[in-house]
DNA sequence: TAGGTATTTAGACAAATATCTAAATAATAA
DNA sequence: TTATTATTTAGATATTTGTCTAAATACCTA
């Protein structure tokens, strides 16, 4: 187990151990979201929002791009690949 | 998703939002060990391990049986099955 | 430029969590 | 029984985390 997945593998149960961001995630599966999109999917505020897309993004599940004066998030599955590694590691 | 899978992969994402609990799980890997030989292998207080073992166990991520005055842990793999269902269904 | 919309940042606060020490429980051994 | 060992439980405390409101930033449009 390098250092580096180590660390990754840190940030992302991190980030996934909510249940409004894994919710986020499910929703970006099914397309792209501007943040208001996502937040109005939610009860909560929309700074409450922003923040759980903040810790997304450094755990690199979602990516994004501004459009205007929208920013545009996009579920990111890279380290999904890492995540699946340790768990398999555990299991063999 | 069903309901009962969203239950089991939030206790086991609490269990594995944890450095600590993480490495526990990998020394169970290796052998069954008793209480006291995982808080050995950590710099923290026994009742600080038994707290986490206690999470561990109740994500069901171990099992344990008493062998006289030892309480001896191995490492339950089975939810991992459920929590690599749950990273799939995002990934595709 | 001025006003409106989208989003984030800052700061506060309550709840959850990881840790500790001290005490309790359970089993063994003398 | 008494003492010893293994483990957990109880209660306290500091840190982390999720949420809020208010303010700031960024972009667009008239």
């Amino acid at each position: 187990m390098s250092k580096y997945l180590i660390y990754i593998v840190n940030k992302v149960f991190k980030a996934l151990n909510d249940q409004t961001r894994r919710e986020i995630l499910n929703l970006l599966k099914e397309k792209d979201l501007t943040a208001g999109d996502i937040a109005e999917a939610f009860q909560i505020t929309k700074p409450s929002i922003s923040h759980h897309l903040d810790i997304l993004s450094q755990a690199e599940l979602v990516t994004y791009r501004k459009q205007g004066q929208f920013v545009i998030y996009s579920l990111n599955t890279t380290v999904l690949d890492d995540l699946m590694k340790w768990i398999i590691t555990l299991k063999d």
